[in-house]
DNA sequence: TTAAACTCTATAGTTACTATAGAGTCAAGC
DNA sequence: GCTTGACTCTATAGTAACTATAGAGTTTAA
């Protein structure tokens, strides 16, 4: 199958497909007469299994160790724990961060109301101010 | 002063207030006769005010409409009031985001357990599997 | 006077793509 | 055989908000 069909049969464009493969998260592949990439079910599973680890926020060089580490299925799994836990906790690092920036974003909002001059923007008067506060 | 001193000041890297510069969020500044940037007071309240505008996730675009607006004091707010109520809503959207990734990411962590192979790995195989969902 | 510390511009790198230009390949219809 | 359209190829530039570097010039203190 060549490429355009790859990209169908995975909802991945065909951009993404090279740069993957140029990135070495695919192998390269035959190519046909005219130089058109040839791919097999077996490229199919691999970028199926790119596209879950993209959806888990995963890096593509995690991915790469990942698939690195499915080359030796005898070895322990340890590190892919490691990393999924790795992982979790900066997703919850950045959660936290995200829900204080709420609420910071929430009350410099009630700090205005509408119908005021910018003089009087109760937003820009807060960020004006010398009250230079971190997040 | 010179841009080492304005730096020091605001916690901000000599870089960082070249870019700024040439992203037209700090205008050009008076040189020297050695053609070194040279700044006021005024200059120290812009980048803070700057800088808070980043702490809360702002864009620089963002940020160079806010600072456009500063400069007409007679009108109207309101823009800001929407600016903020977008970033609002775009933070809280983010959140709901990693916080379900945060749990598919669990749920996956749970299959697999210490002291197994890549082969018996249960993240892997959970990966490899035909089920395909999204996020 | 000379060395260290500072500043200047211009350029490349980061991440994970996306978009484009300009060229070649292939299949179907006339 | 020829043309047209759909597809593919490579190489390059753009995205956001910086950071890092090279190579040059300036200033200040010893």
């Amino acid at each position: 199958m060549k490429i355009g069909e790859l990209a169908k049969k995975t909802d991945c464009s065909v951009q993404t497909i090279r740069y993957y493969e140029k990135e070495q998260l695919l192998c390269t592949t035959q190519r046909s007469d005219g130089n058109f990439r040839l791919y097999d079910e077996a490229a199919v599973e691999q970028l199926l299994f790119i596209k879950l680890c993209r959806n888990l926020d995963l890096s593509l060089s995690e991915i790469r160790q990942l698939l690195t580490l499915k080359r030796s299925p005898g070895a322990q799994c340890d590190q892919v724990n490691r990393m999924m836990d790795t992982h979790i906790q900066q997703v919850e690092t950045r959660i936290q961060e995200l829900v204080q920036l709420r609420e910071h974003l929430k009350v410099l909002r009630r700090s205005c109301s509408s119908g005021r001059t910018i003089e009087q923007c109760g937003i820009l008067q807060t960020l004006t101010t010398n009250q230079h506060q971190k997040r």
